[in-house]
DNA sequence: CCCACTATCTATAAGCC
DNA sequence: TGGCTTATAGATAGTGG
């Protein structure tokens, strides 16, 4: 009777690397998508910092960030000091005015000075999907500026590499810093 | 007979921020392993490369990588450099320009002025919805919670002003990319 | 905070436009 | 390429140890 659903529905797939890449890009859209989502509610939810760096297998680069990329890469950095153990819970808002302040500043300074004509910035994307919201901002044409900013933090992040435990789950590495702030990586998996 | 099951399954929620302390931590803790295994998934069918920076409520900080969380940063910082801005439409946004940034300038000014006071902030809130862009002056409180609407509202604003073709796919606001002006991911919260 | 269990809720693999 | 639909695999809220 119904036996001619032709396969219709999700199936189980095996988690290892696609190979036609038609589906393969398809697949990657869908579960970035479902990535930043999963990231945008956790954001709402536990007002968690987060930034996610992620690129396609065609080398596009996509980020996503709450408050955002930079800004968390910061506090990764400013954490080295170890200030106050767990003081600001839920107050990211307020810890990020002055970041807000700053960068609006800028803007206003480039808007004014016309300094964007003929130069290429970054475009951010914003997305939205049922109520949910986020930014998808290609990196690619990241400015000197961010890109100084990035390579200061990065180096500060190598440099500082100081860790406590490490966990691993999932073939994934879990790095819990307690305030000393190291950079975990290595061993990806 | 069976009935002595307590409220048993999973439930929806909603996606405001978690009041309870104890319910928030547990929360996050879950999906913030659920979000790490979606990396890895999308790590393991699409080779993508992916970091996650993540700090939780309480302050302490996660960190994902594939391969590492430094590899990815490095390639951002390491490609960034701004390639050949195939198209840069002309935009013709110098009317709006003024207005904005005086606003912004408001706004700016109050926040330096009377947020670290932790208390409430009076600025024109702007506001936007599919697309459409405007302010509600009647100088409402803008708390601190509503610098999240103030971010979207921002991008929209930037996306309204700068970007000559918006198209709209499926509810979600897309920005060509290539041009626009500096500053991403929402600028901070 | 980690582990276990279960009922649901959600994400998504496939397929059709 | 992108949206929509369907059926199901997978994530997780609620509860307890």
């Amino acid at each position: 009777m119904a036996e001619n659903r032709s396969s219709k529905g999700r199936k189980k797939i095996e988690m290892k690397k696609i190979r036609n890449e038609e589906y393969l890009q398809v697949t990657f859209s869908k579960r970035r998508a479902g990535l930043f989502k999963k990231a945008n509610e956790l954001y709402s939810l536990c007002g968690a910092e987060i930034a996610i760096l992620l690129s396609s297998p065609a080398g596009t680069v996509f980020s996503f960030g709450h408050p955002s990329v930079e800004t968390v890469i910061d506090r990764f950095v400013n954490r080295g000091t170890p200030q106050e153990p767990s003081v600001l819970p839920s107050i990211n808002h307020e810890a990020n005015v002055p970041e807000l302040t700053r960068r609006y500043t800028d803007i206003v300074t480039q808007l004014e000075d016309g300094e964007m004509k003929g130069k290429e910035l970054k475009a951010p994307v914003l997305n939205a999907n049922n109520g949910d919201l986020w930014w998808e901002d290609p990196l690619d044409t990241l400015d000197l500026e961010d890109l100084q900013h990035l390579k200061f933090a990065v180096g500060y992040m190598k440099e500082s590499l100081l860790m406590n435990t490490r966990t691993t789950v999932n073939n994934a590495v879990i790095a819990p810093h307690g305030f000393g702030f190291g950079f975990h990586n290595g061993l990806g998996s």
